[in-house]
RNA sequence: UGGGGCGUGGCCAAGCGGUUAAGGCACGGGGUUUUGAUCUCCGCAUCCCAGGUUCGAGUCCUGGCGCCCCAGCCA
């Protein structure tokens, strides 16, 4: 392994093989392989993958991992999801150097393979219809039977082949397949299609193909052809390996690429899967796939998860065959840490109420020094203005609250974050008894938010100079669905599952001056949680941010 | 009811026959704190069930039970 990389990721049974492997002298150079299918974008699923494979390549001395775009279905695949892949990978940092491939770089040698298959009896034309097809696969308890095409000569299957490829055939009327078993008990293995005929234009092969490589016979091969020692996949293609070895057998093949099949990822209070994705970006119930809500990585990315907190969190889930279904919080936590120690701090009141400081001269301002990192001095300090008319969070006060409330009721001091002691003397209301203006008085002899005297104030709350203030919209995200696993039940459409409160957006936010020259970085505001500007939405006149989680609060829960 | 997998605390996950069953998240409690944040300390399982092998089993055997995947000319 190599030693350039301090913090290894943790091992797995996946890692134990490759370790084997190595020791035994089976390989000396791993190269693994991250094979999307350009139809759709990728999500924290994908990022599971992509942190195996590539992270693979990256603590093994001499190995490398392959980025191969899985593109064997045009009807389905769009060269604007490839550039959208290549940027999510490069974001979660991860670099394919030289090795970038495509299915279709390999056409041509699948289709010589295709021919051999043919010459050694193990491959026919079949021109049943696709439904007679199915009835003809039998079902999970009945055995299949074959096809009264079966037994085609190898001359009129090369034939028939030819011809399906140079496209003298409509779609459906014939299609390739290997000759196997149809009684196998893995209907997997009932001669599965080889090739199948569309008029279709390809991205990368444009009109010369009028027949596409199902996935079964591309991907076994192209894993070979391009040296890959061990291919990981998905639980669900476990059916499909004695096929997988089938064909790399049947043709001979010069290298035979080991396929191990790991779990997926679920996330509780989402959806994973791609098709799921689809409908809820094509059905408009998201606005698009880069919505902050969406477990995407262009999502995530714009919602203000960094890379690093997806790389953790994968590094923390494990890799193994056990269904599993994550809670939020272990992501949130990862994020959590990342952003604790690399986000700087400002104050900002999403839900504004009044303060008025009584006794503060009223054409007074003052500048206080805001520390930027608890935890980093090195960080400076920053100008923050103080005025007698400030803002608050309008949950900092409560009428008549016990003394576990730290926060504001009447009688009660607190610190102002930075600047002063402050005692609630009393509120105004408006004529439907909502509190319009908190007053108080504030202590000259606390400036800074210390005493001399040493006297203990409990609570501290944030502000905003009125005068001063920044205002933004910010727009809060809760979870996508309202419950666990929306897709554990079949008979329900998860549509209607999703929470109508996904998202919360706030016009009337007050933020420190400071916030103006924000970049587009992650900053916490206090006692909040951690925000970014909408890469999208946000501009110079009308700011806008994201909330990427919250702070953990202990005192809600209670 | 065919085939392929999986079953260690609420959620993940180490463990590869032999110390009191790692660790993370969550949860509960204590301390520190100019963010009820952070930090810190403490607590928190006998391994799906039943037999068996063994001086000794989460780890081996047998039999159950439960859950997931497969009948696309999708990947």
């Amino acid at each position: 392994m190599s030693d350039s990389s301090p913090e290894l990721a943790p091992s797995n049974f996946i890692r134990n093989i490759i370790d084997a492997d190595i020791e035994s002298g089976k390989h000396e150079n791993v190269v693994t392989r991250f094979p999307p299918e350009p139809n759709g974008y990728l999500h924290i699923g994908h990022a599971k993958s992509i942190c195996l494979n590539f992270g693979i390549a990256d603590d093994y001395a001499n190995a490398i991992c392959h980025l191969r775009f899985d593109d064997t279905n045009p009807g389905k695949e769009k060269s604007e999801y490839i550039e959208a892949i290549k940027e999510d990978v490069r974001w979660l940092g991860f670099e394919w150097n030289d090795n970038l491939h495509h299915t279709s770089d390999y056409f041509d040698q699948l289709y010589v393979y295709a021919v051999q298959l043919i010459k050694n009896d193990k491959a026919y034309v079949d021109s049943l219809s696709a439904e007679d097809i199915r009835l003809y696969r039998g079902n999970l308890t009945e055995p299949g039977k074959n096809s009264p095409f079966r037994d085609r000569s190898v001359e009129e299957n090369i034939d028939l082949l030819e011809r399906m490829k140079n496209g003298e055939f409509a779609e459906g009327e014939h299609l390739l397949r290997a000759k196997i078993d149809m009684a196998a008990p893995n209907i997997n293995m009932r001669d599965p299609a080889i090739y199948r005929i569309k008029h279709m234009s390809h991205p990368m092969t444009g009109d010369k193909w009028h027949i596409y490589p199902m996935y079964d016979f591309a991907h076994c091969v192209s894993d070979a052809i391009e040296g890959i020692t061990h291919s990981l996949c998905t639980l669900e293609f476990e059916d499909h390996r004695p096929l997988y070895d089938w064909f790399l057998d049947e043709l001979n093949t010069s290298a035979h690429p080991q396929q191990i099949e790991f779990s997926r990822l679920n996330l509780d209070y989402t959806v994973m899967s791609k098709r799921k994705l689809h409908e809820l970006v094509e059905g408009g119930y998201v606005n698009g796939w880069n919505d902050p809500r969406l477990p995407t990585i262009s999502g995530m990315r714009r919602r203000g998860y960094t890379a690093n907190a997806i790389r953790d969190f994968c590094s923390r889930i494990g890799v193994t065959k056990k269904d599993n279904i994550i809670e939020m919080s272990v992501l949130e936590n990862s994020l959590r840490e990342d952003l604790n120690e690399n986000a700087t701090r400002a104050l900002a009141v999403l839900d504004p109420i009044k303060l008025i400081i009584d006794n503060y001269p009223d054409d007074k301002e003052e500048i206080l020094a805001g520390v930027n990192h608890p935890k980093k001095p090195e960080e400076g300090t920053r100008d923050i203005p103080f005025s007698k008319e400030l803002y608050i969070e309008r949950s900092d006060y409560m009428e008549g609250a016990s003394k576990k409330f730290f926060r504001l009721t009447e009688g009660r001091e607190v610190r102002l974050r930075f600047a002063y002691y402050v005692t609630c003397t009393h509120v105004v209301k408006d004529e439907n008894g909502e509190v319009t203006e908190v007053h108080c008085t504030y202590d000259p002899e606390t400036k800074g938010g210390k005493s001399e005297d040493g006297r203990k104030v409990k609570g501290t709350i944030h502000w905003v100079s009125a005068k001063h203030a920044v205002t933004a919209e910010v727009r809060q995200y809760d979870r996508l669905f309202t419950v666990p696993d929306p897709a554990s039940n079949k008979e329900q459409d998860f549509k209607s599952l999703l929470n109508p409160s996904s998202v919360q957006v706030l016009t009337n936010c007050q933020m420190e001056p400071s916030m103006l020259q924000s970049g587009t970085e992650v900053r916490q505001f206090e006692r909040q949680g951690y925000f970014c500007q909408d890469s999208v939405d946000s501009t110079v006149d009308a700011l806008v941010f994201n909330r990427v989680v919250t702070l953990r609060d202990s005192w809600s829960k209670k």
